[in-house]
DNA sequence: GGTATATTCAACTAAACGGTTGATTACGAA
DNA sequence: TTCGTAATCAACCGTTTAGTTGAATATACC
């Protein structure tokens, strides 16, 4: 348990059916049984998942008499799109900046793989 | 084996040490044995992470001798960011709504919780 | 050929995960 | 107070996962 917040929000979202939930609470906050109702699942192991997708953040609980109705939290995803377009960001500078080298110097045979046979070997 | 791409991403980044890689990838190629210096852990299980990295769709392959440099590829980032996107915004466009129809209402009492205390109870 | 290096494969283990069933708690209504 | 409903807790189970060690494969160098 209690592991750093981007793994927990990342693992949270790795499972199709609390991603499904997480789509489903962007629509409309809903309840356990509600959340359930679709599922070939009991309702305990949705409370599981409910339970987790809470631990990460991405979603809070209310009380409404017996109901615990769920809420989606945006914020939360932040972290995440901040996390991904860093490092997306910076692969794709590289790329370009790869590309770029690669016009100035046109006449280098670029062709399939290890293009210089220096000599020895079969 | 073989979830579906978005499950296989999420949980491939669920891993702090895969993050990491992830990270340094983005800044340069790198061996399995260049991946594994910095970490606690036999090469064997760097060569795992890098391994569900590539299932994923994050790293590709090259070979360069007997060594086989990783290479982060970007676009699959996008497959994460549009999910999340559209999520987040359904969660804020949704709050926001729910803002402006509290705003039409000023009158009801908003107090911090069950406010209408209709006769019974206690 | 033989040796060194880089990587992967195979088998194993402990812990975490996703699910179950059954009991328990919390609350509202009669 | 009793009953019904919503949700959680607790114990258990099979599978996956992250790690290990040890053997195997691939390639370059001499």
């Amino acid at each position: 348990m209690s592991a750093d917040p981007l793994s927990e929000v990342f693992s949270a979202l790795a499972d199709p059916t609390r991603r499904d939930m997480v789509a489903r609470l962007a629509v409309a906050d809903a309840t356990v049984n509600e959340l359930a109702e679709p599922y070939d699942l009991t309702v305990q192991a949705v409370s599981k998942h409910l339970r987790v997708l809470e631990d990460a953040g991405l979603v809070s609980r209310t009380r409404d008499a017996q109901r615990r109705p769920a809420h989606l939290e945006a914020e939360v995803f932040d972290l995440m799109t901040k996390w991904i377009e860093r490092y997306r960001r910076e692969a794709e500078e590289r790329y370009r900046r790869l590309d770029e080298l690669l016009a100035q110097m046109p006449d280098q045979p670029v062709g399939p793989n290890k293009p210089e046979n220096k000599g020895k070997k079969k």
